[in-house]
DNA sequence: AATGAATGAGAGTTCATTCAT
DNA sequence: AATGAATGAACTCTCATTCAT
């Protein structure tokens, strides 16, 4: 009779998934509740109600309401630069193909940004500067350059002087220009044009760039 | 008083010149309790507080917070174009000296950057997007870019296919940019390298984008 | 939070005993504290610290002051005509005791006018003419007439030429010589005599608008 | 040359009459904007603004806002009694004539009752009971009801018990009775019937109370 | 005598957070 | 672990009143 009255599910097992879906649901409702009504529009019990669950098991998990935007906020960061990186880590050595990849960068950027926008410029425009935020938002910038160094270096046909600089500069505008685009647009210009615009901006600057030049 | 709600009484225009002088001073502690305390962390005690005025003199004046930091906005962005349209409006037309004026822009919006950081950041990135600071930016850059396209239109160097996007995607690059750099820098990159940097990215940009090439 | 307005959130039912309790003392505080300073005079704060209990659970239960008014109105206004009613309901078909039970209907409108004067005195003279103040006084005084004209109309020695005009009349008559009295009162008269005299002049009426006569 | 270099007006005059003229206008726009917008929506910023004066002038000659309700209602019931004393006071002896000035009694109550209801509303049933407002109303009541005694005593028909209380019930009835009907009507009862109602109603009264009855 | 800018106590109301259940 | 009732400091905004001009 040992071992039969007892399932052999490990006892606490539950209680932590449950825990676990509570916080995922906390952080899910998080990231509509700030989209839809703003960071000060949104309230924490706003939040717990949307995530199903009470105010006071939110503030079991999360300290305070900011500390839940600091989560949706790193969340979205990581699904953003996801693919991004992922296209910077395959992108295959190719001297004359730099356009080529500059483009797909520059298409990739824009897909992402428009994915969810309105998130999206929360946490960039309105969001109170909560250090939790700025330091996502460099340490994503910071590694997509670092990524798009490397590319430079590993590709012949682009040998800067300031390798380092110019990605910062590469990322910098690129992440500026589509997230303005994506929220207001240029006239009537087409994503495909932006896109192509962009590319040329930018390969214009790398070959201008390159030590021997 | 249910069902009575009158319209919010139009705020009284300063005629005498105390009035006047209450006005600037509501304007001026506005402009420096927002940039010292974000949006939100601004109270209109503090900003009548601030400026040596009761509540209710403010109140006499602005319907409320956001009335106050729209005027905020309108002022600083004015004081800020001022010096840019300056330098565009009295550009030398000069075909070889291109990558000159390209300079001595990036140079003014760099500096007009580093004029008053914090009430810039709050403007453009913290305040909720009132539609008045909207606007306001907007306003700017539209005023800007057709500046801008003016000047490549009459240099006859740089005829370019698509002059309006260029022209805004011109005046976006910059701005972001040296908004970021006003803002966080690039690791140890001087200001004027950076400027110089950010020249070469629009000169290639401009070469390019020739309506022969 | 401009143009973002969302609408006020519905208020909590309350649902567990102790909230039960919140809600009942918070009526009982509003309605002494009204009486007692009247409906201007009373803050939301003087009315959460009579019930022992915080503004915000007030407005946890009550989407703002008026709110708390219509309820204790509507408690009041129940417990007033519910003993009235219930004479009304219980009278003896009488011919001949018309003034009999006329002498007991204005007795008892006296008792309950008595009761708690200064809150009928805010809700039927100062309170703001909130509508479901309005509402609840005109449905007590419809409430009433009918069952008058039904009296009337069993009552085979009162044959009116129109016993719905004659039933609002003789309530209306009933309701505002009484309120005066209790407040005012006439002269020296005692309550007994005032009864008696109201009883003579609605006999009076009653006869004399005899289909007959 | 003496007399001579001042004009032969009293220098003072015109000031005073200026002085009255400004009175007059608060009084008439406390009326008006008070009926508007009721006590507690006016302010005194209104008042003045309407009275085409300004604050510090309404504050010369009125030390607080109750002291310019206590004003506008003070005028009011002079005017609104002004008719009815009149009517009471010319009335000719007529034993047999009773119901016929009762009838033009009630007639003349309703006329002044429908002129400016909404100030009148204000004045009896929304403005806090300010001592000023409560005595007016008593001394108007008092009035009336002495002069009715009088006619009461005059006329050998009526020989009442009690002629006092029976006055203040007869002009109270009547006064509860006009107003209410003034405001909210009684269904679909033209003001020829309900005059001839309320009169039957004090008729029949008046009748049963005679000394000898 | 008149102006109207300035005052500031105090109103109603919200919401992040706590804690008894 | 979870609930949701309770808290109360803090906010925005009003308006009767004062007083320098």
């Amino acid at each position: 009779m040992v071992g039969h009255e007892s399932p052999p599910e490990p006892r606490r097992r539950p209680r932590q998934a449950r825990a676990q879906r509570t916080v995922e649901a906390i952080v899910e409702a998080g990231a509509r509740v700030f989209a839809e009504r703003g960071y000060a529009g949104s309230t924490t019990n706003h939040i717990a109600l949307r995530a199903g669950v009470s105010v006071g098991s939110l503030y079991e998990y999360f300290p305070n309401k900011d500390a839940i935007l600091a989560e949706v906020a790193d969340r979205h960061v990581q699904r953003m630069i996801g693919p991004v990186i992922e296209l910077l880590d395959t992108a295959e050595p190719a001297p004359e193909g730099l356009p080529d990849w500059l483009d797909r960068f520059v298409e990739r950027m824009l897909a992402v940004h428009l994915e969810s926008p309105e998130l999206h410029r929360l946490l960039l425009e309105e969001a109170p500067h909560h250090p939790a935020i700025d330091a996502c938002v460099l340490q994503m910038e910071t590694s997509l350059a670092h990524r798009v160094r490397t590319l430079f270096e590993r590709d012949a046909g682009v040998s800067l002087r300031d390798p380092d600089t110019a990605a910062h500069l590469v990322v910098q505008t690129v992440e500026a220009l589509t997230h303005r685009f994506a929220h207001h647009g240029i006239h009537e210009l087409s994503p495909q044009a932006f896109v192509a615009e962009v590319t040329r901006l930018l390969a214009g600057y790398l070959e201008r760039s390159r030590r021997g030049a």
